[in-house]
DNA sequence: TTGTAGGCGTTATCAT
DNA sequence: ATGATAACGCCTACAA
């Protein structure tokens, strides 16, 4: 590797472009500029020396001016409620994944659970002219209307764990409702008649969702539904101990406890145990997501195997998918990825 | 808001840029721009008719060229071993919420603890014209050869996490060293001879230096040890109960673990009682991070308070600073963060 | 206070 | 197969 002291110099010091390139081989800087992205109308013996040159020189290609010219900018967006989560971080590892490999970039921000900082996002994301946009809203959204600006540009918006009820929405989600009925269903099949749901704000869907397989579930079992065995909070660690102590004060306790999160769940469980009550037996418990810590609290967690890192891959790959144009004009709009129930200790009924 | 049909119509078809906006106010473009960005030379009528005007017409400023003008991006790099773990996402969501405040976008990629992954994404980000670069290695660096091309062009590059043992680079990190000496003091003082250390690959420098804290705590508390005593791993939740029934064989078992994250810690004392082992007499343990499940798993974890949130923070900022230039000349280069010891059950023997 | 004009680095459309 | 040239949208001396 021979370099001049000119050469490096130029290195070190400002961005070679083209032109340098240009110069210094007598070409156009077209002719470097196709030889660069292997334009097939170009001879190979240049192209091979447009390229020893660029690397020689150091070249790195400006992508601004890439952008600006090709009006795209192979970067997604990704909005999520909260990024400290297992299954949003996991949801993004899988993103992260496909969308490297396709050489796309990744812009993330999160809403933290204010509207108004989703709303900036979403106009963040668009003034950043992001090539397409994956979405996990915090709360329900009935119409795409927040997104119309995308939508008007055919920029391709995919929605996953929260979908978007808009029937031209793209959406990549589980089934809530069965799996929340699957599992009240199993609760009280292991003899649970006064079962309680703890879930987070009902105007999100997932919750919404989970919430009507509990009842429908409750309905199909023969049980009654009462308000006292509703409790809405923001499924924390906190908000499930929370959760615990308040069912110690309850005069008519429930005997089986549905909780939309592994985490609440869990540190419910754990106030109840340390309490003195019997699980699963005076109360039985059940989750959602298959975290680490259910297969850490004892009894372990019956929960929802919430398929996370093939949700993000999905999600990225449908959105890719469109940005090729490779749809297919009839192609579902919404993916539904399997998950199940996982049946463990803290439900189980000898 | 009164909107004209042609105006209606141009706002959906193509981008409204700067020139449209003059057009339509008879003013220069020039005059926009500056108005726009509130530059002081422009009067506030004309300012306020621009702002009006640019709402009215839907302008989007373009960053591509602005970028391109200006050569700055407002983007920050991020690059971590992996995006799914309670420590990282917790820093990501602490850099997230302050690079945003201050208005940048951060694109993130993850090496999956692939070095040569991570050699790519270091270009990608090069590539990528970041403002500035956010860095948890995926294995030890010496120093920043690989970061050479950043720190020719004077872009700032701040480590976090795993530091870099290169001089002039920055750092925001914990104090492994003590943090390691300290809890294996602790198990020590309960009466612990045998202390085992579980750990992950020892190229990576906060792994060295917790195995160094172990050691020497070792040392003065009279400890012998021996190559038995350490197990180096991947951390893992399956690493965690292989270690444990790796435990279960040995002939002369351990009477302590410290391991260096929660998560392996969890799995392995787990495994452990459930075949039996009293936990802390027979084994006392440790781990690392307080993760939410080292206040699950029973008995409690005693780890160490490792303050995600506000590494994320204090790295952002520290990276944010030095772009505003208000970065002191004589600033140290390493941030230590506050960290300490929470004892808990595990290791409390009475 | 405002306008003019040149250039940031690419790509794409014509020519040749 | 290659070259000349004109955008892309914005910023900023310099001029007025």
């Amino acid at each position: 590797m021979h370099m001049t002291a000119t050469l490096a110099r130029m290195k070190e010091e400002k961005e070679i472009t083209i032109y340098d390139i240009a110069r210094r081989l007598n070409v156009s800087a077209a002719t470097v500029s196709r030889s660069l992205k292997d334009h097939k109308s170009i001879s190979s013996d240049t192209r091979k020396r447009v390229h020893a040159m660029a690397k020689e020189m150091g070249y790195r290609s400006n992508s601004f001016a890439r952008n600006l010219r090709t009006q795209q900018t192979n970067t997604l967006g990704l909005i999520v409620p909260r990024l400290n989560s297992y299954v949003v971080s996991s949801i993004i590892a899988g993103i992260e994944n496909v969308a490297n490999e396709h050489g796309y970039n990744i812009i993330i921000c999160q809403s933290l659970g204010s509207a108004k900082k989703e709303t900036s996002n979403i106009n963040m994301m668009f003034d950043s002219r992001v090539d397409g946009l994956l979405v996990s809203l915090a709360y329900n959204a009935r119409n795409i209307d927040k997104f119309k600006m995308f939508f008007d540009k055919n920029i391709p918006v995919v929605f996953f764990d929260r979908g978007c009820e808009d029937p031209r929405s793209l959406n990549v989600v589980i089934d809530n409702y069965k799996n929340a009925y699957d599992i009240t269903r199993h609760l009280a099949e292991q003899g649970c008649r006064r079962i309680m749901h703890i879930t987070g704000n009902l105007s999100t869907n997932i919750y919404t969702e989970r919430y009507r397989g509990y009842q429908v579930a409750l309905q199909d079992s023969g049980l009654a539904f009462s308000d006292d065995l509703l409790l809405v909070n923001e499924l924390t660690e906190k908000d499930g101990v929370d959760a615990g102590n308040h069912i110690l004060q309850m005069a008519n306790k429930p005997d089986g406890v549905f909780a939309a999160n592994d985490n609440c769940a869990a540190y419910c469980l754990q106030t109840l145990k340390e309490a003195g009550v019997k699980i699963p037996n005076e109360i039985a418990f059940a989750g959602f997501n298959n975290d680490p810590v259910s297969r850490i609290i004892e009894p372990n967690l019956t929960t929802i195997n919430y398929p996370c890192h093939e949700m993000g891959e999905v999600a990225a790959k449908c959105l890719i998918d469109h940005l090729s144009g490779s749809r297919t004009v009839d192609h579902a709009n919404t993916v539904v990825l399997r998950s199940q129930i996982i049946v463990r200790e803290s439900s189980l009924r000898n």
